[in-house]
DNA sequence: AATAACTTTCTTTTT
DNA sequence: GAAAGTTATT
């Protein structure tokens, strides 16, 4: 086992001079200073969006490093991404110098724990080139599983299984256990998938990631020797959005802080905004239980927003019921009005923001770099885009999909990962048939099965040929894909990794393949790929590393699009809500506030996924220093069709006396209810889920239908289908005998075929036949 | 086994 | 409107 020094250039820290520390804590307020120079014991900072928390925290470690308390490597720094790690390193090594910051462990939870596996990896019976599972993989995997077991992945797709496998394991429930917990038909098939899913996982020697959480932990529970390394070797903690950590992080840092107890945390609970992924608030609650010692240090001075932006701000979170106290306030000026924009449609929605840009940045200093466009869901940056392109204005999009989740590029990842881990059965399902090379499902199958049932390693089974009992001509084919993996699995060694993929893309023909395409896009695949293998050779020279490609694999598996920075230059900034946590903008854009979109139709049920979603809000108006934007459509592209759209909720619920509408007049309130059709109104409660997805125009694929507008006797006005069934179309209240009251969601077949798609409040949702069904029109 | 053509379903957010 | 799944054709 490798030993760490804890020395720093070969000297204690007894005989290392003592720096100016006090220094370091300039530029902090008071309460920053007291924060960021309360070195010993564990701490909590509770702060405000806007407040200088993450500054502080950069200070504070600044501040141990200039008074020797620590060295560098005795410091280890958890961020929620990789881009924040850096950012936080570059300042430190500013306030203290770059030499004198050397050897810093800094990162999110994933990437630092996913390093320090590479290390451990044998005591717990991996390989150090472990393969990384993102959720992509993952899903496949479950996908596999539930085929075997004869589970319908139409009823229950794998991506949900997946997610109840993942929320088990961040539980750190075993499948065991799951087993006997089951509430749900669709946790009682993640609890037969969950056991499999570890046993394929750990033949492929292969590590999700919550694996990169849970198996330090086991690591940590079986070799106490190896806990009491790490315990001395990382002398002070330091979690930044502790908020957002989720029960085997919270684990995870109490058993390395268990010694020294030197844990800062730093969080705010009204921005936690990722429970979905298992973050959990009790955690910021419960610090004070699991060190009572700690203290507590709030900053509750935003040095951001304008005082108008802070209220509004204040008014939506005053509608949650879980949440610390704890008052913001501001120095800063009144600042301009919020403006709400109403617009037609999402392009109408896109243009009159993208107006509002151009018209900023004329008038003020602001440049573009200053603007940011934020929404709840990837899909909406589309309009955005279009309208930004067409005049002209430069832009970056963040998220989405980045460069290594592009097709190309995971497929050439699969095949480097197959090389270093011959057992990595998702990679290896992944490329054995690209490019088609005459290896279809049922030699797949064939294949796979004989490696389960023969009890060998993956790849030994596959080489085995003669045994597998395939056909000729199949052995014929498997035997050239084994021959090129081989082939290239023992020139890993001896030749530069971005040569060996260079060739080995030739030799697998992904050229040929992207080539033959000849298309525009083929060609950008394959300067994609091209760029892939840059990269590969940028990180093999790179200083510092090992340089190893089983570990640039490994990075670029927790690699994401955010962590990039390719520069915010002369741009305007696109994103979704939860990618702008940590960023601040002087002008900000809120898009697409309406109900079903935001909240979202899933959340709008439930008290707290709607208390999570009014927190998103929450982050989203806080990101903006002094205008900001909110906007909404009233109808909206959605499923491939137009649907109808209604406003959001968290709109009738702020404080209107900071709002303004675009006239520059008072912005008018419908309060807790919103109008339906003529003289209806629902409260939000009662609003049909799936009141957003009613269509507008009843266009179907097959069938061109002759709608239009009419004037009904009450007044409503519908659109109809002149074919069959008269008024009853989608929006329409109907009453069926047996099951009361409902609403119209869609129309299908014509004439005798007739068929509505009603929902009923109590019965939930009904196909019912036109011609048996008697639905008489009520309104 | 591979392709093309057609049909269905689905979209939250992400380390 | 995309992606994934299904069917028909070679």
């Amino acid at each position: 086992m490798r030993q760490y020094r804890l020395e720093f250039d070969g000297k204690t820290s007894s005989d290392a001079p003592l720096e100016d520390a006090s220094q370091i804590l300039n530029g902090l307020n008071e309460v920053q200073q007291q924060a960021a120079s309360t070195t010993e014991g564990p701490v909590m900072i509770v702060a405000g969006p806007g407040s200088g928390k993450t500054r502080t925290l950069t200070h504070r470690i600044a501040y141990l490093i200039a008074t020797r308390k620590a060295w560098p490597n005795q410091i280890l720094a958890l961020t929620f991404t990789n881009k924040a790690a850096r950012e936080m390193k570059e300042r430190i090594e500013d306030l203290v110098g770059e030499e004198k910051a050397r050897g810093m462990w800094m990162g999110t939870f994933h990437s630092t724990f996913a390093r320090m596996m590479r290390v451990e990896a044998e005591a717990l019976g991996y390989t150090r080139d472990f393969s990384i599972y993102d959720v992509d993989d993952g899903e496949r995997v479950i996908k596999n599983v539930m085929r075997q077991l004869n589970i319908d992945t139409k009823q229950f797709s794998p991506r949900s299984i997946r997610n109840l496998i993942s929320s088990a394991k961040n539980q750190m429930v075993e499948p065991e256990q799951y087993k006997r917990m089951v509430a749900t038909a669709a946790q009682e098939q993640a609890a037969r998938v969950y056991g499999r899913y570890e046993g394929i996982l750990r033949n492929a020697n292969a590590m999700d990631f919550d694996d990169l959480l849970i198996k330090p932990i086991e690591l940590f529970t079986k070799h106490k020797e190896i806990l009491e390394k790490y315990q001395q070797r990382w002398k002070y903690i330091h979690i930044d959005e502790y908020q957002d950590t989720n029960h085997a992080q919270y684990r995870l840092t109490k058993l390395l802080a268990a010694g020294h107890k030197n844990i800062c945390v730093v969080g705010d609970d009204a921005q936690s905004i990722y429970a979905f992924r298992g973050a959990d608030i009790a955690n910021i609650l419960s610090f004070k239980q699991d060190y009572p010692q700690a203290k507590t240090i709030r900053l509750e001075q935003s040095y951001r927003s304008t005082k108008r932006i802070l209220k509004l701000a204040d008014s939506i979170i005053g509608h949650n019921k879980d949440q610390l106290e704890k008052s913001l306030w501001t120095e800063n000026a009144e600042g301009e009005e919020i403006m709400l924009v109403e617009a037609i449609s999402e392009k109408d929605e896109a243009q009159k923001v993208e107006r509002r840009i151009r018209d900023i940045e004329v008038r003020t200093a602001y440049r573009y770099e200053d603007f940011a466009i934020l929404y709840r869901t990837n899909a909406q940056s589309r309009s955005f885009e279009d309208a930004l392109r067409r005049s002209n204005i430069p832009y970056r999009v963040i998220g989405g999909m980045s460069f290594y989740q592009r097709r190309e590029i995971k497929d050439v990842l699969a095949y480097l990962r197959l090389l270093v881990n011959p057992n990595d059965i998702a990679s290896l399902r992944r490329v054995i048939n690209y490019p088609t090379r005459g290896i279809g499902s049922k030699t797949q199958e064939q294949l796979f099965n004989y490696a389960g049932q023969s009890g060998l390693p993956l790849w030994d089974a596959v080489r085995s040929l003669e045994q597998s009992g395939l056909t000729a001509r199949s052995q014929t084919m498997v035997g050239k894909f084994v021959a090129l993996i081989e082939q290239y699995r023992s020139e890993l060694d001896t030749r530069p990794a971005d040569e060996l993929t260079r060739d080995l893309v030739k030799d697998a023909g992904i050229f040929s393949d992207l080539r033959d395409e000849g298309t525009q896009e083929g060609l950008v695949r394959w300067e994609n790929v091209q760029e892939l293998i840059n990269a590969i050779a940028e990180f093999r020279t790179q200083e510092g590393g090992d340089g190893a490609l089983s570990t640039f694999l490994q990075q670029v598996s927790l690699f994401t699009d955010q962590d990039e920075d390719k520069g915010a230059g002369e741009r305007v900034t696109m994103m979704t809500l939860h990618a702008s946590k940590g960023l601040e903008f002087a002008v900000v854009f809120i898009a697409g506030l309406e109900e079903g979109l935001f909240p979202l139709a899933s959340a709008s049920q439930d008290r707290k996924d709607l208390e999570e979603e009014r927190r998103l809000f929450y982050v989203g108006v806080t990101r903006a220093k002094a205008h900001l934007f909110l906007s909404n459509a009233r109808s909206r592209f959605r499923y491939g069709e137009h649907s109808a759209s209604v406003r959001s909720r968290f709109l009738e619920e702020v404080d209107s006396s900071v709002l303004r509408t675009e006239a520059g007049e008072a912005f008018h309130q419908k309060k807790d209810r919103f109008k339906l059709k003529k003289g209806r109104t629902v409260s939000y409660d009662n609003l049909d889920p799936n009141y957003f997805r009613q269509s507008l125009t009843q266009s179907k694929k097959k069938r061109k239908i002759v709608t239009q507008t009419t004037q009904v006797p009450d007044g409503r006005r519908v659109v109809y289908d002149e074919g069959e069934g008269g008024q009853i179309v989608p929006g329409a209240i109907v009453e069926h005998d047996k099951f009361g009251q409902g609403k119209v969601l869609s129309m299908e077949g014509q004439g005798q075929n007739a068929k509505a798609i009603v929902y009923f409040q109590d019965i939930g949702q009904k196909k019912l036949a036109l011609r048996f069904a008697k639905l008489r029109l009520v309104g």
